[in-house]
DNA sequence: GTTTTAGTTAATTAAATTTACTTACAAACC
DNA sequence: GGTTTGTAAGTAAATTTAATTAACTAAAAC
């Protein structure tokens, strides 16, 4: 536990400082000491250390008020101070960028998940990594560390994946095996709380405290934010909106394609879209295909896509009624068909929620991973930043 | 905000080290020090100031160790340094209660809720309350506050009751009213919430993290604590578990007994099971008299209340799957039938939830309420003791 | 030139820590 | 049985850290 003593009392300071030239930059030492209620002279020294370790830079004076003074000296945050590595682990691909401290992404690339060893992927991303860094010219010291997703539940403590299917990899130690690979610090989590923490930190969930974003690709999943903080659960499988049970009968019948594969996602996810149509019209479609035929207008496509929707629907709103969050985030590749779906959505959250609730399309494109593995890290890591 | 300052420090440590008296007591300043890291020197002022303040009673000597050594003085926390008024409202009967600083009921009384004016309630309740204080000889002083439970959604913050049916309430200023009537400080919330803030404190939630507390009365509600925090969502409505839906189809037909009364609990609350069984056999009769038949062997009785707990205990699935909590607690009148309905539940959940989660019925008999009341008191308001 | 605001310097204050002390006890030794 | 030795609890004094307040300088508007 930290020391409580006077020098924490400057650190929880320091930081105040400091977010408060992130949230309102320009800014002054003397608007500072306004808004967080700290006198001037202290704000004048913390500044002046930020400044010193680069945290901060002047910028230039501000205008004077009309009744005259000196004018104020601006400050702003220096995004440039560290840089951060964001990593995607995906069954199919893989993709790696770097941020600044503002959530920029400077660098991008991504490679297809090497499917035979563990080792091949891991030297594949120690590769990618490094290039990157060279390619930029960022001198070590100034990588921050690297934020990891990767799609299974995850224990943050030791480092443990429990099960990634699309990886294969059960009861696997990635933290000890990422350590051979990478001397910065790192940290790692579940795909879809990286994807709740990309949305909060840069994305639809900017300034919102109670945030849910579902990823609905080949089976359904979802990151919970409450209070500004991301919740695991207990054994951190929190948000597993995949088993939700929507259709009491129908789920009697319901048998897992695999071990830890859930209701909802049996009948609502992308690969059950898929397949539902497959078998209807015996030849092979994907999800995204059969949206395609549900806008050409086809009656098979209807029914398949709504019978799937209905039931993502009364997920969506048992979620709602439980959380009542402020927003739910939908991504994953099935979101891409969000225009198309998201006025059947509304109408049954209308009709079953006690609560409305703004519902939206995540605005990330395919670096959503990264800036979410970004945003996990600066969550993550203890330093003055905090996100 | 705080004034971040030297004095903030000494209330962060003397608050840590009441804590450790509350949860180590007995124990000596030097266990403290080592327990909680700070000097020893500085624990003693802190400690000092507590006995002063009759926060904490030096009990003795302890022993001293194997090798000797002078011996430590073992200090206790001081559960009677205040007392505090719990009060739970509800629609047909008002619990109002005295306990010490430990939860311990030290008083309790009920009257059933006056149905006219609100005024004839607050009365009502002002003179209990009176009362008790006097019959225990209590001075004025050493009444640190109240808590109370309102059976409907309220916004804690300006003090506003949304709704509660039971009451007739409906965007009702609760807080402003009772100020009229008591001058010490007390806190307003949700029955369910309060509920559950009491498991937490006194109850099968002690010592647990994630807990999710479901009262099953007329209707089905349910309160949410998270990281060891009350979760009430954006707009206080968290935990609407009477609103979920866990049968597409059927849901399809429902219409809402009245407006804010959500599905599930139109299938699987009290007075649905009681309706369900009135329509069959003709007779009016009440959730409990229906538990009563189906353990005498009704067909009926079997077939209605297998119905309603198939989709009770999908609800709890939903919620284990969403949330991964370390309990969930079944309170209300319903939970009087827990033994009868557990293994079934049990079942479902085994079936349908990615983790296993403890189900377990209430220890409290009908002074949940003031616990819970007299937790959220302790919970809301600042003072060096929190809970 | 006066007023006003930004930012700094110096003195003061609060509360922690460290170091050194006293008090008190257990066990071993003569 | 009395005395010595080692250990632990608790306290007092000196030191350190970092805040605040009060007083100052710098610079701008009118």
């Amino acid at each position: 536990m930290q020391k409580k003593n006077a020098k924490l009392i400057k650190q929880i300071n320091k930081r105040l400082v400091l977010k408060c030239i992130r949230d309102d930059e320009p800014i002054s030492r003397a608007d500072i000491a306004k808004k967080i209620r700290i006198s001037r002279p202290t704000v004048s020294t913390l500044v002046n250390q930020l400044i010193e370790d680069e945290w901060v830079n002047e910028v230039g004076q501000g205008d004077s008020t009309a009744s005259g003074g000196r004018k104020p000296i601006n400050l702003m945050f220096n995004p440039k101070k560290y840089y951060i590595i964001g990593v995607d682990i995906g069954g199919t691909n893989v993709s790696v960028g770097m941020t600044d401290l503002n959530g920029e992404i400077l660098s991008y690339d991504e490679f297809p998940t090497p499917q035979n060893t563990t080792d091949e992927l891991f030297e594949k991303l120690q590769s990618t990594v490094e290039q990157m860094i060279k390619k930029k010219s960022i001198p070590q010291f100034k990588i921050f560390g690297m934020g990891v997703g990767v799609p299974g539940i995850t224990n943050v403590q030791d480092g443990f994946v429990y099960d990634a299917p699309a990886l294969g990899w059960q009861n696997y130690p990635v933290k000890k095996e990422l350590e051979k690979y990478f001397d910065f610090p790192f940290y790692i989590d579940n795909d879809v709380n990286v994807g709740v923490l990309g949305e909060h930190w840069k994305g639809k969930g900017k300034d919102k405290k109670n945030i849910i974003y579902i990823a609905i690709g080949t089976g359904i999943g979802s990151g919970i934010i409450i209070n500004n903080e991301l919740y695991r659960g207990t054994n951190y499988s929190a948000g597993e909106m995949g088993h939700m049970v929507t259709d009491r009968l129908h789920a009697k019948d319901f048998q897992p394609t695999y071990s830890g594969y859930g209701f909802l996602e049996s009948i609502a996810g992308g690969s059950a879209i898929g397949q539902m149509m497959t078998e209807r019209i015996n030849k092979k479609v994907h999800a995204k295909e059969v949206f395609n035929m549900y806008q050409e207008g086809s009656g098979d496509a209807k029914e398949v896509v709504n019978f799937a929707i209905e039931n993502l629907a009364l997920g969506i709103a048992n979620y709602i009624s439980l959380l009542n969050p402020e927003i739910i985030i939908l991504g994953g590749g099935v979101s891409g068909a969000y225009p198309i779906i998201k006025n059947q959505i509304n109408d049954i959250l209308k009709r079953y929620t006690p609560q409305s609730c703004e519902l939206a399309q995540t605005a990330f494109g395919k670096e959503a991973g990264v800036v979410g593995a970004a945003a996990l890290f600066l969550k993550e890591h203890d330093s003055i930043l905090n996100i």
